[in-house]
DNA sequence: AATGAATGAGAATTCATTCAT
DNA sequence: CATGAATGAATTCTCATTCAT
């Protein structure tokens, strides 16, 4: 019993293995001028052996996007579980999370909407898609709870709370986006946080009921 | 030289129709989801003819690009010209124009970044690599003035403006992709206008004096 | 209209001459030896260029079936049209018309059950899964016609005439495909033609209304 | 050595359970479309177990033949040994014989020519190859028996008896193919064994000395 | 200038076979 | 003996690009 424990440990590593090469390559080429080559070179295996732990590349591409999401709920739950946080509280452990998920893997995070092509999503099981479209839906439901929170507390303006989520996870999404875009141009300043510092900033003030009306 | 003239106006008018034809099929499915004998075929002209115009996929996309370049900076000039305007008279210009810029190309507009790839970077051409990069400048300076104006008046937070521009535009993809996620998802309802009012609403009022400290 | 109707004909001369070579690959390495590339090789053009003319490999496939049956229903056709013939001449055509029509692929025609696996018929195209069957049928037809005609005449015994087709064709193949294995075990002996003859003599002779009860 | 016996009876035992599962698979897939993964499922081993027991794909396809050869040489054998049985009884016999062979494995017997690629022969070990035509001369040899009994007699016609033994042999597979061929086309009628007794008949007929001139 | 047939360099994927355990 | 993970050659098919007409 003890082997086929060790059995299904390896196999999960060399599953997280090859994650992590298509990840870099992925994040170096882009998705499609990614080869299934590329990344088995980089993962030090042969081709084939990618198929035998995902079924094609949008799968494997797929539970890339999944693992991100995977973490992000986790790490939003992690930041937010206690029920009895104050919105002052929320939005800071928020603000934090959101700069570990960035750490994570930024670059997947962006190219998530890959996966929206619809001849992409007709192969992939369904599964996959349910639980990503469920981690989505769980993490923006958290994200939503801060600002309801916050609502509740009369602290903020009382927008509909989750376009609240919704600006705030486009913003962060926007600026991870157009750090990347700037990152081509002038590689050697690298300056997300202290944009995300500022645009959380702005947000957050924005939204206090202190702020203009 | 009236026959010269004349040439060189049918020659735009073509190139003009290829890039038309290409938007709609890029829009349709994606740059490499799209063929050239689709383009060709959109267009209706053999796929020979489209290198008389461009040299390559990639250049006939940048060159689509450009154009959506070249209509922002052009209707952002529009707006923001008058250098005796308000920062409330420029917020409201610079608000419109982003609405119109969406209207013209939301699509080749979010998949700009597409360019980052340095793969397809390298193809390009350093003429079109200079006026891509050229114009983007432009149009987040011209940006930046408008909320250096709102600094000079006192009338909002004295932040980086380069920053602030960066946040704006940022915002504003970040909108223009999450509602494409949602809309793939949940194709019906189709809210991105009131999206970014939102949004734009909480961003200005973030930056205003009178927004808590 | 000139230009039109040659592009037409040297379109399908090149159809021909790629059917051809893919007839003479299949012959010598059989279907699933056969490579596109091998194919491509014999009608000295690139791989690509045979998909501008078939499909995929099945329909390249199915159309050198379809041009057997096209072939044997046209010779049948003519051998047995003059509806004022005899059995003793229409059994004599008949005959005739088999041996051409081996003469003409006699490979081929021994694989068309390659289409029957499922997997196969699924992927080609209606139009020509119809054509193959209509064709089929039509020769089947005629070859009943024949032992009709005999048996209206009272010269032969009276079975189903149909199952009497069903048995000429199957004599006929059976006798084809054992030819081709001899060879293979014994290249030089080829006796086709007398085995052919002494089978259908025996075939006509059994059905002769003067043979024993 | 009793261990020995024992061993060699349990290696045997585990290739006829291979050779089974193959059988089947063979038999619902056919031969390309059939993975060793797939076999191996069915025998409820693992791929590698296998090749312990044949060299290689095409190996235990001959492997399969060689069963159905083995088969049919002791069922005929069997049918046929009695010396002194009349020709009326030997016909009888032959075609009992021959529809149980049917029975036995009528695939493999019809995809027996399968081997006949010359590729496929030349993988082949020279043993296994001299044993398939070894029992297919042996079983031919004995059908023939069967028409010289005939002719010995003087109640058949003169033909060559090998010749005959060829068209009995042919008939036989032919109509089993066109069965399959029209099961595909129309699954649900299934009437080989009238068709086959119908051929039979006409053969039997057509040979009879009484028969017409 | 325009055409569009032809090219041929890849890309994804499969699967018979091997070999360390 | 048995396993089954790993291999990597081979195959089908696509499509950006070229070039003779």
């Amino acid at each position: 019993m003890g082997i086929q424990e060790r059995k299904e440990r390896e196999r999960e590593r060399r599953r997280q293995g090859i994650m992590l090469a298509a990840k870099r390559v992925f994040t170096a080429k882009g998705y499609e001028n990614s080869t299934m080559e590329d990344i088995a070179k980089e993962a030090e295996l042969s081709p084939g052996t990618l198929y035998l732990y995902f079924k094609n590349k949008d799968a494997l591409y797929a539970s890339l996007s999944l693992r991100v999401l995977q973490y992000m709920t986790v790490r939003l739950e992690h930041a937010l579980e206690d029920g009895s946080k104050s919105y002052a509280d929320l939005k800071a452990a928020l603000l934090e999370a959101m700069y570990d998920i960035y750490d994570f893997d930024a670059v997947i995070l962006n190219n998530m909407f890959h996966l929206q092509s619809s001849e992409t999503l007709k192969e992939l099981s369904d599964d996959i898609l349910e639980e990503i479209n469920a981690l989505s839906r769980k993490a923006l439901r958290m994200i939503t709870a801060v600002f309801s929170t916050g609502m509740g507390e009369g602290v903020i303006h009382k927008y509909h709370p989750t376009a609240v989520a919704d600006i705030f996870w486009s913003m962060f999404t926007g600026a991870v986006l157009w750090e990347e875009t700037k990152k081509m141009i002038n590689p050697e300043r690298y300056t997300l946080r202290e944009t995300l510092d500022t645009s959380f900033d702005i947000l957050y003030r924005g939204l206090d009921i202190r702020s203009a009306p």
